[in-house]
RNA sequence: GCGAGAGUGGCGGAAUUGGCAGACGCGCUAGACUUAGGAUCUAGUGGGCAACCGUGGGGGUUCAACUCCCCCCUCUCGCACCA
């Protein structure tokens, strides 16, 4: 332990800061302690970039204040932190810097450590990860050949979506607009081998889950089900004409089967090549066929794009009519969902009936407007709703509903169809052609196919020697001491997979190894897990609202069906916080500026007038950046902290304000100066209060202090609303400000007022509050005494200000005693002079008193 | 188009169960201290001379509406040929 001396005279954070951060290490390591409620605190662990942003600082401080008041509140509390460290970036740095991928990821891991360093992060460091470690991407090795085993990982041929840019493979779930979520390039359609994930499996769950997660927004959840997208409907044969063949549809409405008068299927379905096989339609529509596939799918599925097809030639037989139906081709129609076949119903559907409409083909009415009948002759759009059955044999009357039951039951007894459910999500493609990644733990044997790494030869080590030219797939391909294996079963020769895992792999359980980071077993410890699993609190950015949650969500319950934990869930409860945002400054001549480069709103370089723009996410293209290392050499970490949480609740964007930064730095200059002014006063004062014998002014002052308490507990319970918290804090400054001048306090009633503030302000601001507290001859952190109860007693003011409304407008006020009888509370409204002038010579119609609160006399 | 959320002073934001709209902070105004002030302290600060008017607009319920109900407008986010 350093010696610590409390410095009085002016607030210097820097100094107080880095002595107080030394002085924590080791504070917040954290064990499992089975007498104390355990709270598990995580914020996302970052990427490695080398310098951090104020969207981590955000994100860091909220984690902060919650963990450190939990600690505070007698929960046993793990607040770890990594670094999700394999990735692009780093490979890029390689190919233009000439910097080893693992050189630059662990320089830029000790930078970026070092400032967050000095936000006075709660962190238990002894738990830190990287995924780029040996240690740790060995469990991404060992989970895949697990997940092989279960046939949960496996291998397939498919048309992928190609990052020509990054040259790799990306989910759908990482194509944004058709084009790629790190670098823009339009996405390309290609077919490759490649590993996946089977998270179709655990679709179901995934879904139904989500009624259960009371702890998080409802538009995350929405999101998710969203991309879940599960239909229900059924499946329907339909038989080509003239042939033995059949084509399978899907559809949601087989109530509306009876107006089915064509079908439309994918370019890509198989069926397309023997429907046209000899007739004089083939050549066309392989023409037709070939120029759809041509199309990226950005613009092929996108808004404005025309529906176009063509009619191959062939008919199906609709098994309900008994009709001929004319198949054609549709450029809307896609094989990756349902059968890659519709059955449409142009009358009960806007995309068939734009179709219809433009290829002239028939329409039948099948389900009838309960409202307002419809004709087939003045329908300007289809009817999608639902309603009841006509034109349709048998089932005709029947409502939407019913005939959705009937007709599934009468295709299932035929032996012609069953009822069907699809979802939207497709399974995870996880192979990557870069360096920087877990390898993919399989090899590939002349003689025994594909094989499996034994998991005694796990980790599958990155190799060190790898020329990094950017060009030709991926740098694993050269290396020949990786590439070239001997197969373990057969001990012939063998090539190893050269793609490497997808980086949401790596940050799919991170949470989980946290809780047992150095274990050599499994990839984590069972019952470690199993203290600190769920993650209590998990505060992130909404951009991951899909991608890495919905994997997090779905890595979890395979673990729990490998048997290495129990829970169901990884998030009990799931902040997201709102974007930093700052104003965009514009010169017409030199285009986006930093707020240094502008003076008397105009460029310092040409002296133009500058443009003030919109608020934008703060970000380096638009230069509305402020860099968080400057700003705490500046204010220091506590001015930072404060003016982050105090500018808008957490789940909100955040506007930056240079002026609001101020405004903190003074609250936090006025807390040093007051409690500097009477530490030699109060130092000494008895700890016990007694409150009958306080005057007004102290009582005042003992009430206010109590009220802070219950406000600011309150309002971290309610939600994490610091910014009112903070509020309320300065509060009891003004007021502790304002008695003080009055007239003298007893020192008692002071001491608890500036101790209790100290207190409440720790989890924000520790290092002040720190300081302050040794300046009172108190010992040690403020993280080790125990959070403020309130006296209920003490926050019931004796009088209570009334207000005297008039027709519900207010017209005066009045104190009373609390409790006072309405009875009384009414015969003083009416006694009060201002009163009597509203109302005099009017009729009173009514009186409505609400206790300690209000009269409202109706005239 | 569908779904979710939001709209309150010059600005960021409060108002938790229908009960004083504008807490707290920024900015601004005046004053004090000062060689100086972009430091600090004190006072004031929704609009209007006033009656009064004010929570995106219009209706409604209520003694009382930022809050509840109906209609409309704007913005943000997500999804979008999903059969």
């Amino acid at each position: 332990m350093i010696k610590l001396t409390p410095m009085e005279k002016k607030y210097s954070p820097k100094d107080i800061e880095q002595k107080w951060q030394r002085n924590w290490e080791g504070l917040f390591v954290s064990k499992e302690d089975p007498n104390k409620k355990k709270y598990y605190c995580l914020e996302m662990f970052p990427y490695p970039s080398g310098r951090i942003h104020m969207g981590h600082v955000r994100n860091y401080v909220i984690g902060d204040v919650i963990a450190r008041y939990k600690i505070m509140n007698g929960y046993s509390v793990i607040h770890p932190i990594g670094w999700d460290a394999f990735g692009m970036p780093a490979e890029n740095a390689a190919i233009e810097k000439g910097i080893h991928p693992a050189k630059w990821t662990y320089e830029n891991i000790a930078s970026m450590k070092a400032q967050i360093k000095k936000l006075g992060l709660s962190y238990d460091w002894s738990r830190e990860i990287a995924t780029c470690d040996e240690d740790y991407y060995k469990w991404n090795q060992w989970l895949f050949l697990k997940m092989y085993e279960k046939g949960i990982a496996y291998k397939k041929k498919s048309f992928v979506n190609w990052c020509p840019s990054c040259e790799t493979v990306l989910a759908n779930e990482q194509v944004d607009d058709g084009k790629c979520w790190r670098c823009d390039s339009i996405v390309k359609q290609k077919e490759l081998e490649q590993w996946f994930f089977k998270i179709t499996d655990y679709a179901e769950e995934l879904l139904s889950y989500t009624d259960k997660l009371t702890g998080w927004p409802e538009n995350v959840l929405m999101m998710q089900r969203n991309w879940i997208g599960k239909s229900t409907g059924a499946e329907i044969d339909f038989k080509i004409a003239g042939t033995d063949e059949k084509i399978t549809v899907f559809t949601t409405r087989q109530d509306t089967i009876f107006g089915a008068t064509f079908m439309s299927i994918a370019a890509e379905h198989p069926m397309v090549k023997v429907l046209i096989k000899g007739k004089n339609t083939e050549k066309d529509v392989m023409k037709f066929v070939e120029k759809v596939m041509q199309e990226d799918k950005l613009t092929r599925t996108g808004e404005g794009t025309e529906k176009e097809g063509i009619f191959t030639g062939a008919y199906a037989i609709n098994p309900f009519t008994k009709k001929e139906i004319p198949i054609w081709i549709g450029n809307f129609v896609l094989m990756e969902y349902g059968t890659g076949s519709v059955m449409a119903v142009p009358c009960h559907d806007a995309r068939d009936f734009a179709f219809a409409k433009k290829y002239n083909l028939p329409l039948q009415l099948v389900i009838q407007n309960p409202e307002k009948t419809l004709s087939v002759d003045t329908m300007k759009d289809a009817y999608v709703d639902d309603g009841f059955l006509v034109n349709s044999g048998e089932f005709n009357n029947l409502s939407s509903l019913e005939a959705k039951e009937k007709i599934a039951d009468e295709l299932e007894k035929n032996g012609i169809g069953k009822r069907c459910i699809n979802y939207r999500l497709r399974d995870w493609g996880i192979s990557r052609q870069r360096y920087w990644g877990t390898p993919i733990p399989m090899l590939y044997c002349n003689q025994c196919g594909i094989v499996p790494v034994p998991e005694k030869d796990l980790p599958v080590r990155l190799p060190k020697d790898v020329a990094f030219t950017g060009k030709g797939g991926s740098p694993l391909l050269d290396s020949k001491d990786f590439l070239n294996v001997k197969c373990p079963k057969c001990k012939g020769d063998a090539r190893r997979e050269t793609d490497t895992m997808d980086t949401f792999v790596d940050s799919s359980w991170y949470f989980l190894r946290y809780t047992s980071p150095k274990y050599n077993d499994k990839p984590f410890d069972f019952e470690k897990a199993g203290y600190w699993m769920p993650v209590d609190q998990y505060i992130g950015g909404i951009e991951h609202a899909v991608l890495h949650l919905l994997y997090s969500r779905f890595f979890t319950k395979v673990v729990r069906d490998l048997g290495l934990i129990k829970i169901d869930e990884p998030f009990t409860n799931l902040l997201t916080q709102g974007m930093v945002c700052k104003e965009t400054l514009r010169c017409p001549e030199h285009g986006w500026l930093f707020s240094e480069d502008v003076k008397d709103d105009k460029c310092r370089l040409c002296e133009k007038g500058v443009e003030k723009g919109r608020v934008e996410k703060m970000s380096k293209s638009k230069k509305n950046v402020i860099d968080p290392d400057k700003l705490i050499d500046t204010y220091g970490a506590d001015t930072v902290r404060l003016f982050s949480l105090f500018a808008a609740p957490p789940e909100k964007d955040l506007e930056w304000s240079d002026q609001g930064v101020d405004g903190a730095w003074r609250f936090l200059n006025r807390v040093w100066s007051l409690v500097v002014k009477y530490s030699s006063e109060i130092k000494d004062a008895k700890a016990k209060i007694e409150v009958a014998k306080l005057n007004d002014n102290e009582k005042a002052l003992y009430r206010k202090t109590h009220q802070t308490i219950k406000k600011v507990t309150e309002d971290i319970e309610r939600d994490f609303h610091f910014n009112t918290a903070i509020a309320a804090m300065m509060e009891l400054v003004n007021e502790i400000l304002g008695s003080g001048e009055k007239e003298r306090v007893k020192a008692e009633v002071l001491k608890a007022a500036l101790e209790t503030l100290i207190i409440l302000l720790s989890p924000f601001a520790p290092h002040i509050c720190d300081e302050l507290w040794l300046l009172l001859e108190n010992k040690g952190s403020v993280i080790n005494i125990a959070w403020p109860q309130y006296n209920a007693n003490a926050i019931k003011a004796e009088e209570m200000l009334i207000v005297i409304q008039i027709n519900g407008k207010v017209r005066g006020r009045v104190n009373l005693p609390a409790g006072t009888a309405e009875e009384d509370i009414k015969k003083t409204a009416l006694a009060d002079t201002k009163t009597k002038e509203w109302i005099s010579g009017k009729d009173i119609k009514k009186i409505i008193v609400v206790q300690n609160k209000l009269v409202n006399i109706v005239v």
